[in-house]
DNA sequence: CTAAATTAAATTGTGTGCAATTTAATTATA
DNA sequence: TATAATTAAATTGCACACAATTTAATTTAG
């Protein structure tokens, strides 16, 4: 009798992270409903935040999101006035997102966010720092692959 | 000079989390594709394989799904001939899933994935046992919010 | 210098994910 | 026991994700 072991659920280290990954976002729902965004859209926001500009291409970059995801997300973020989209004129393949005023001042709204989230969290913070380092070597690992270094 | 070092996509445990998921289901594509499933109908074949007749309820609670994604799915799986839908007819509310005999057969074309995709990783043994086990206990909190116990 | 190759976004199409609502069946209660 | 409450799936609508293709701009090579 063959051995499928390997096929259980329970063996997996990608499902719980797939599950564990989405029940997390979930938490965030109330906080991100008050200022009416999305969860891709408030990690959007976050770089947007720290860089102030930046084309879409790096963005997708640091996201691990493409054109296809980010194109509607950002027109979305742009009807609702946080950002600002146009062409670079030095090369206008590309697109220039800029935080505009109004996504400024949501910041303001959204720092408590981290702190409220954190609360929800039985995690020791030594397992936080476990886990936080064990998985950008995954996705480090990821990036680096088929890259000359 | 209010600081916002919260708000960066840096000091986040939620987005590694949410891109690591995302990188390695990637990964699984290529395997995936030649048995014809996505991710999410390939766990639930795992769940079946190992319970071979399971409601969509019970599904759901395993796999952190509920039937406005699972519905759509399980009629996918039924169309390609890996699952069969009922009613119970002790209860009809419930739909119970079984796997059919081309399903079964489909496990076999499938059991080989798990030790490709761990090739894969360059996680220390110790890294993944770290991992698999902090990513269960945020789960299991969540599990048990509300609950009485 | 110009055609070919490359690059960046946008578009298209499929498959989730999930909140909210609806439908149908069962259970609990007045 | 008729009705109200509960439960399980299905449905609806919206927002991702992402592969594949298209469009437009820029670079590279011959």
């Amino acid at each position: 009798m063959k051995n499928y072991d390997a096929l259980k659920l329970e063996n997996q280290i990608c499902f719980p992270l797939y599950a564990c990954s989405r029940e997390i976002i979930k938490q965030y729902k109330p906080f991100l409903d008050k200022i009416d965004l999305t969860y891709t859209q408030y990690i959007t926001m976050m770089v947007l935040w720290e860089k102030k500009s930046i084309n879409v291409k790096t963005l997708g970059q640091i996201l691990y999101l493409d054109s296809g995801t980010l194109t509607p997300l950002l027109k979305k973020l742009e009807g609702k006035g946080y950002i600002a989209r146009q062409r670079s004129t030095s090369d206008e393949r590309n697109l220039i997102v800029t935080v505009t005023e109004s996504g400024e001042a949501l910041k303001e709204s959204a720092v408590s966010i981290p702190a409220e989230i954190g609360k929800c969290s039985n995690l020791e913070p030594e397992e936080a720092v476990q886990l936080y380092r064990i998985l950008y070597k995954m996705l480090n690992d990821r990036h680096l692959e088929g890259e000359i270094l």
